[in-house]
DNA sequence: TTTTGTCTGTGCGTGTAATCACACCAACCC
DNA sequence: GGGTTGGTGTGATTACACGCACAGACAAAA
């Protein structure tokens, strides 16, 4: 079924293409729409196609074989995701979950990589998706190199931390601790325990459904191994 | 000073292209000759080129802040470097160091990305190493996910293994203590300890410039996290 | 309502890796 | 030869995160 354009040029990424191409790519779109906890994307199918999330949240995720989970990056809306098998058609490397109920438009492999080929507006984007990933993924690595687990969920709250126009620096519907826990190779109960500290000093406050940054300084100087109090 | 055809050839990625873009390769490449330690690629420098790696074993590593380093990858022979900054034009965003004194070429960003631009053929080669570093990244991030410091050395030892045409599993040249370290996550003392504990055990053996796996069962089940001894 | 499930909070014990410190060894260079 | 340097080997100590276990909190479902 296809999407209307209007959704498909809500995407920074698309906004500036002719609009023929637009057109093709409404015509093979999907809107798909999925609840909490749903795979996504399975690690290692060869079916893929890319996704364009409108809302939710998801996660990357690495299973390593003894069963243990490392959290890869998230995806916001706006992002893309599956853009890697996308284009050296190679079997996903990671499974992607919906961290909160999700709508996402799909548009097949295929159709992509005819337009890769056709398009060398729509390659150089997503070749900027994947340097972006892969900037993401070597940022991401440094931060696991900190210590303390408090630096690492200082670091990575750092990432999640946007400011509103009040001038106030919340996460909105921030991660549970178990998926924070496995972003930063930590455990859901490392975290549990930092986050009470953090509230305990009036560095973060949670109301509702938005984490509130109280302290952002604080914060900023942990993250960057500033020692402090 | 322009680069013999027949050492720009020896690159399987480059091998397939059509001789005139060969020749524009060659005529715009460097040879670079480097010590051990030598610092290949500066972070945060916007002047950058791509390389290609004749002989000899570059790292690529972040530096935390706080002076920590972060092992991110590394670059053996026939391999690029440089890749992300010459497709997003961005400053670079970890060091290369050399391991060991080294030979590669130079190919200025501009001559690429104008290469990029007018051959199909080089821009999806380009898209494919990203790929690949991508994924390789992916998976030295589940990597960092196992437990034990000797769960992780078993995995990384795991990806430098060649096997050589009598059957014997070995690694040339391989890493100090130090640079397997913050490739994993550990300290070099950590490293030291454990690889005494396998020397002992039988599982691997040091002769001279060669690290020879005798027991490469071993390590390929402490890797995958299968119990053992 | 009761039930169910997911998330969060917390106590306790244990193991183990980080850290510091220093010894040893080999290669290299005047 | 003696000095320097970079790499490796080892001991002792200590902090601290993991793991387990279980108790609440809260929301959705039945």
């Amino acid at each position: 079924m296809p999407v209307s354009r209007e959704i498909i040029k809500q995407f920074s990424l698309f906004s500036s293409l002719p609009q023929s191409i637009i057109e093709i790519l409404c015509v093979h779109a999907t809107l798909n729409e999925v609840p909490r906890r749903k795979i996504v994307m399975q690690k290692g199918r060869v079916s893929h196609s890319l996704g364009l999330l409108l809302d939710g949240r998801l996660q990357g995720v690495d299973m390593t074989l003894d069963g243990r989970e490392a959290g890869l990056y998230f995806i916001e809306a706006g992002d893309f995701f599956g853009e890697l098998s996308v284009i050296d058609r190679l079997p996903a490397s990671e499974f992607v979950i919906a961290l909160s109920p999700a709508r996402f438009i799909i548009i097949p492999a295929d159709i992509m990589q005819h337009l890769i080929k056709s398009s060398p507006d729509i390659a150089a984007m997503m070749n900027n998706r994947l340097a972006q990933r892969l900037r993401e993924s070597i940022s991401q690595r440094s931060l696991l190199a900190m210590p303390t687990p408090l630096q690492r969920i200082c670091a990575q709250l750092l990432k999640m931390i946007h400011t509103e126009k009040s001038g106030d620096a919340e996460i909105n519907h921030p991660p549970t601790h178990q998926e924070l826990a496995i972003m930063i190779n930590t455990t859901r109960e490392t975290v549990t325990r930092t986050f009470q500290k953090l509230q305990k000093n009036n560095i973060i406050k949670r109301q509702g459904n938005i984490l509130i940054v109280l302290n952002l300084d604080y914060i900023f100087n942990i993250a960057n191994g500033i020692e402090d109090k």
